[in-house]
This record gives C-alpha cells, sequence and structure tokens, in this order.
DNA sequence: ATTGAAAGAATCTCAAC
DNA sequence: GTTGAGATTCTTTCAAT
C-alpha cells in the first residue's frame, strides 16, 4: 500500500469511479451502502491526498485529427541535462507522455500527430533540436488494442 | 479532422471537461455563452459519436500499492495470432496499455506492479507464457515526468 | 441546433453522534 | 468516520423556435 490509507470502502469507490467518473456520489452511496455525505468527504480527502489525481475525460484522438501515435525512445547526451530536457519536450504539444527509463533510451515518449509528415517534422524539428537529445528511435502504433487504470483489489490480501 | 464534425464550442467542452470531467455543465454553459441544455445535447452527442470515449478517475498507481512501472516490448512468433496473444495479454491484470507497433518489436506494452519481485514474477510467468509470445525486453519507468491528453486546438486553421 | 421552464436529483455543508 | 437534514445547484427532458 502507498502513504494514504485506502479501505476496502476507498477501493470500491475508485473502482466505480475509474468506470464513470461522472457517477453521482449518491448512487456510489447506494453502492456502497453509506451515506451520501461519506463518499463526498471520503473522495475530497483522496483528492487532498493524492490518491485521486484528477477526473479526466478521454478523447479519441481520431476525432481530434490525431491520426498517428507513435512511441519515441530518446537517448540524451548529457544526464545532467534531464530536467531541461524534460521541460523541451513539454513544450511540444506533440509529447504526450515522457518517463525516464533504464535500459538502452534514457527517455520514453508518446506522440500524437496528424499524419505522417506532421509526425516526421514533430521529430525533426521539434523532438531532436531539444538541446541534449542525441538519438530517437521511433515505433508506430498500429493500433491500441487496450488501456485501461490499475486494478483496485486488496494487493494486501 | 475525424469522421465526426467537431466544432468550436464542441473543442471548448472538451477542452473543459479535460480539465475536470466533474465539472456541472451548467458551468461550462457560462463558459461557452450557451445554454445549460446545449451542453447536454453536445456532449451526449460527442458520447454516442464515440469522440469522447469516456469519464475516468485518473488514480495514483503508488496509493494502491503499484511502485513499479515498466514498458515491455514484445516480439511474438506467429502474427497470425495478434488476437489471441492480446487476448492473453488482456488477462493479465498488470498490463494497463498494449499496442501493436512497428520496428523490432510486435507489441508494446505497460504494466504496473507492486515490486521487482512482482514484475520478474509477471514477466516469466504471465507474459511470456502467452502462447505466441517469444521475447521481451523491458524499460523500467523511473519516474513519470508527464503525462496529458492531446491538445485541442483547431488544427484546420 | 438552441432555448427556457420545470420536475426530479445531486452537491455540499453542518451540527450532532 | 458517519449521519440526516436542508439550502443550493445541477441534470434531464420537452415543447417551441
Amino acid at each position: 500500500m502507498g502513504k494514504a490509507t485506502i479501505d476496502a470502502t476507498d477501493r470500491k469507490i475508485l473502482s466505480l469511479l475509474i468506470r464513470n467518473a461522472r457517477m453521482p456520489f449518491l448512487e456510489i452511496a447506494r453502492e456502497c451502502g453509506i451515506s451520501g455525505a461519506a463518499i463526498h468527504q471520503r473522495v475530497k480527502k483522496m483528492e487532498e491526498s493524492g490518491v485521486i489525481r484528477g477526473f479526466r475525460l478521454e478523447v479519441d484522438p481520431t476525432a481530434l485529427g490525431y491520426n498517428v501515435s507513435a512511441m519515441i525512445g530518446i537517448r540524451i547526451n548529457d544526464p545532467s541535462m534531464n530536467f531541461e530536457i524534460v521541460d523541451g519536450l513539454r513544450r511540444i504539444p506533440e509529447v504526450v507522455e515522457c518517463h525516464f527509463v533504464t535500459g538502452k533510451y534514457n527517455i520514453w515518449t508518446r506522440v500524437y500527430c496528424v499524419d505522417h509528415e506532421h509526425l516526421m517534422h514533430t521529430i525533426l524539428d521539434h523532438i531532436l533540436r531539444v538541446p541534449g537529445v542525441s538519438e530517437t528511435e521511433t515505433f508506430i502504433s498500429l493500433s491500441d488494442s487496450f488501456g485501461r487504470q490499475v486494478s483496485v483489489r486488496d494487493l494486501d490480501q
């Protein structure tokens, strides 16, 4: 478990909100067998403690015109510039994810682009021009098979 | 743009809901300068057309006890088994993302585990035992620098 | 598509346990 | 932590434009 203490009721609340983040607290209350006020209080507490990072809309990228997605492994030539490099990547709107990783790449990113030309432009004119970035390797995503949240079952059992 | 037609008002609605998926429709209505009923109707339409995939709670995985995340590139030995392999991966709860990609890996996944032992167990006893999977390469995520949705600005302009 | 109106439902706070 | 009650606000539908 993490630093914040999460009980079975909290886990049930989380699992319901993961399915539908707009589920009314009163409906959650009926599912959990406690009052709406208690749900309200527990959700607020989990927001404050950081267990809940936010309520997000999931949008189909293709509906917004983003038809190409790719994973890009990045090697950097100066480990002391980590934060500057991430900041540089953050300024590129096509880059939607960024992680430091172990192994042959130093940074792993995911980008969304309109088409292949846009992807090429994003890599050559933006990612490779971030100071400190030395090489990239691109894996074009042919289809998203699935994406979901971590499971909320009780790991302590 | 995608198949569904999205105008500037829809984009504004999406950008507000991406920030906070529980934002009341009446508040969105005030921001957009149209009625709550119109927002309600537009959101419902975007849900039906698939532009909106869902309203999701974003949870901090470490709060649930998942302290290790990794990207895993997978090579498969039988391209005709694609769907069976994805189904096999879907049955592993630790696998939260799965995409077909071009390049040296055929499938790219992301996993969340409690610790390194759990990660090793997940790879050796679950992922590598999915029929059709031949090799894996693991990149442990040292830290998530950022993660966000695609930008909703108008690409047509 | 958008609107206002109206009924029903939900949110949020609070004093009390 | 939990509760019920109450004031406020939101959701949802619908007939009309």
